[in-house]
DNA sequence: ACCGTGTTTGACAATCATTCTCATCTGAGT
DNA sequence: ACTCAGATGAGAATGATTGTCAAACACGGT
């Protein structure tokens, strides 16, 4: 994102947080909240939904993990391998994702951008396709 | 979009359709179905608001309308001013969209998926950004 | 260790866009 | 006019996400 960072207010480490934060961890693909919420289940770490949904925002708004909509509309996290600004190559048969980097698309959203006149730009990048096992 | 064209099923047409497709022509903004389905009432042309969700995907598929998601989830549709692959900068404002062209960026996104071995790719890339009069 | 206070949580209700169901209607060919 | 597959509409159903609010908790001061 180009966007400046929402800087973090000052949050409480809490249980829940740090379970959730420690699933994320070891974890590489994208799973929806819904998802994480269940696996926090089964693996005895009891978490609200309702907590698992504000922690996400909010890691997501601390640029702590990746957020990306599924074409249904759901809304995936992942936590990220690198703090830099990057996007995703996303397997649509079984989700295998890479994370890459476009120092020329950054290039030239910026440029359209100023270009037409707007300002304070932000953009939305993913790519899908289909990896080689399949 | 990189994928091959849905192709078009023969579509019968209907009095619903064409007043939804009228209304399309005449707009220039992205709107949402449901904002669609309520200026199609007050103009008198009542369509069942399923019926504005089914045809908005039918004309989708087909490529003959736009559609992205806000921010916050919600599928947002405009009538395509040109036939070709294109993408979109959204003043976040104001809702003034500018229809841009990237050589450049196709280009990276198709080298990017077959360095990593991925076929079959669509990209996603929305700008946004805030417009000079903003 | 004990308190007071401002955060965070959890259970559950509420939203809300989108999809589903299914009975009815309509367009197009005969 | 007759038929039938595709289209429509009203409303129910779905399902992710957000809101509510009382109870539980973390932290700094004492």
């Amino acid at each position: 994102m180009t966007s400046p960072p929402t800087e973090s207010a000052s949050r409480r480490p809490t249980r829940q947080r740090a379970a959730l934060a420690e699933l994320m961890a070891e974890t590489s693909e994208f799973l929806s909240a819904q998802d994480l919420h269940s696996k926090l289940q089964s693996r005895g770490d009891s978490v609200g939904l309702a907590t698992v949904y504000r922690n996400l925002q909010a890691m997501a708004a601390d640029g702590d993990v990746d957020v990306l909509r599924t074409d249904d509309g759901e809304c995936v996290y992942r936590s990220c391998a690198t703090d830099a600004h990057h996007h995703h190559l996303v397997c649509r048969e079984c989700g295998r994702t890479v994370e890459v980097e476009g120092p020329a698309v950054e290039k030239w959203a910026a440029e359209v951008a100023r270009a037409n006149g707007f300002s304070d730009v932000t953009h939305t990048i993913e790519l899908f396709g289909t990896c080689t096992s399949h």
